[in-house]
RNA sequence: GCUGAGGUAGCCUAGCCCGGCAAGGCGCCAGCCUUGAAAGCUGGUGGCGGUUCCGCCACGGGAGUUCAAAUCUCCCCCUCAGCGCCA
């Protein structure tokens, strides 16, 4: 969100970024005709409020004096009085239509984002080739899930309904594994871990721009009027809401796991078969405030961040930087980190590494200060996931079968999992499984040891 | 859920009963003092607009009463404490 004293001197330059995102460029003339009108209509406010307030000074003085009460004076200022709150509620008016279209004027993009108009104009900036040998016929995570009785989609919809499934046994572990990896990870590289709420008030749902654009895609507890959290980015970001933090203590380097949840309205079919689109899901989320100058290489270091988790994990995928008709509202650049899932024989992206600028800042009043005596002045925010774990799940159950139908496990979380090397099938047993032939106790599959390899 | 106390500038606080230009402290800035620094002393230090100076706004948000509201009335939001309930 820009203040509008931005938008006054700067409507070139908005105008320009809203071209290049594909989006109407005169909703800049509009603020800037309505900031106008603002103005006008406080200065005729400001001249008459004077007026008033030498008259109540002059009554104020008669009655000191205890002088007669000159009631011609009384009754001229009951009309000025009225007079000036017509223009206050012309003003008020304003000043609510100003900030509503304010909190819905999109972030211009950085001057490196590349010019496009959807998706296909991204560019890819970075690609990663695992040491490791891909599967021969990887088979989509869904069915080796199903097969090894540790994806179960039926049980999530029938708990929860559409979008909701369960994890069993060793999948469940393995989630936990590399959550915990993930969190050692960033640990040990100089971010602080927090573990915030994952229902939120509306005032930080507007502080990082999920409201009041985005209603629809979240979860709204109505009786508390609270907020399911879409990631962790809103509690993590809102923690500093409201304050001004010190020079010194920038950059500030934090990250969270929590449980994601959206709504995801509207998207079923093909794409989102399996759990790569669903209702809720488990990140881990890094958050760095920073000063305007060092934004864009903490965007770079978050980058890296990243692409470590993916790396450490010996997993193909590429960096994709957005394009402006891709681009988030809030964000002035970001890029994308995309998996190979060879299952599906297709790019799954499972971090979003984001740089706001002041967009976050300005919403939730997220402020520091230059040097001690000059006035506080917004940070810049960014995050990025690191990384999204469903995403990152199918992804391991991709790359990572071996032709016997098997999931080795990812070494670094290989000790997390009590050293083993494969997947356990779950031996859960259920009239179901059995009908379908998926009991794995009773299935050729995954049981026997793998062959010797030569 | 009940009862009570609160919300004032970057931070902390007074003013509220009894309406009449928002006081003080911390921090910060400048000056004095000092070899230097600290301490001490003096002054300055909310925002916006015009820029010697002045005007307006600002006391959680909104509405009302009034010539005049931080102050009185009503509605709402938030925080804390005690009690209740509870993993």
């Amino acid at each position: 969100m820009y203040p509008i004293s931005y938008v006054r001197e700067s409507a070139d330059a908005l105008k320009a970024g809203l071209v290049a995102r594909g989006r109407d460029p005169t909703e800049v003339d509009r603020l800037v005709a309505l900031d106008r009108e603002r103005r006008a209509v406080g200065e005729e406010t400001n001249r008459l409020r004077a007026e008033r307030n030498r008259g109540a000074h002059r009554v104020a003085e008669a009655a000191k004096t205890s002088a007669p009460a000159d009631d011609r004076d009384r009754t001229q200022l009951g009309e000025l009085r009225d007079r000036i709150r017509d223009l206050e509620t012309r003003a008020d008016t304003l000043d609510i239509e100003i900030r509503e279209r304010l909190l819905l004027l999109p972030q211009n993009p950085h001057s490196s984002v590349p010019l496009g108009k959807d998706a296909s104009g991204n560019v890819e900036v970075a690609r990663f080739e695992p040491h490791r040998t891909a599967p021969s016929a990887p088979r989509p995570h869904f069915e080796v899930g199903h097969d090894l009785n540790l994806l179960d989609e039926e049980r999530g919809v029938k708990v929860a309904g559409e979008g909701f499934y369960v994890l069993w046994g060793d999948l469940a572990r393995l989630e936990y594994a590399l959550i915990r990896f993930m969190r050692e990870l960033h640990r040990s590289r100089g971010y602080i871990e927090v573990a915030p709420p994952i229902l939120v008030r509306g005032e930080s749902m507007v502080g990082t721009g999920q409201l009041p654009k985005f209603a629809e895609d979240s979860y709204q507890v109505k009786p508390d009027d609270l907020w399911l959290v879409p990631t962790a980015e809103v509690p993590v970001t809102n923690l500093f809401r409201d304050e001004v933090l010190l020079a010194e203590d920038l950059p500030v380097k934090l990250f969270a796991y929590t449980p994601c949840f959206r709504r995801e309205a509207g998207g079923h079919g093909v794409e989102t078969r399996g759990i790569a689109r669903v209702h809720q899901f488990d990140k881990v989320e890094l958050v760095q405030f920073t000063t305007p100058e060092s934004s864009y290489d903490a965007l770079e270091e978050l980058r890296t961040e990243a692409e470590e988790v993916l790396r450490r994990l010996d997993l193909p995928f590429r960096t994709v930087s957005l394009c402006t008709g891709d681009l988030g509202e809030k964000a002035s650049k970001c890029y994308d980190l995309e998996l190979w899932a060879p299952g599906g024989k297709r790019w799954l992206e499972v971090s979003s590494i984001s740089n706001f600028e002041a967009y976050q800042a300005v919403r939730a009043n997220v402020r520091w200060r230059r040097h001690q005596s000059s006035r506080p002045e917004p940070v810049h925010t960014l995050n990025a996931s690191g990384v999204a774990l469903p995403r990152l799940v199918i992804a391991i159950l991709e790359n990572y079968q071996t032709d016997d139908g098997r999931i080795e496990i990812p070494e670094v979380v290989r000790e997390e999992m009590g050293g083993a090397r494969y997947l356990e099938p779950n031996p859960f047993v259920g009239e179901r499984e059995l009908a379908r032939g998926r009991h794995p106790r009773r299935s050729s599959k995954g049981t026997e040891p793998p062959p010797a390899k030569s």
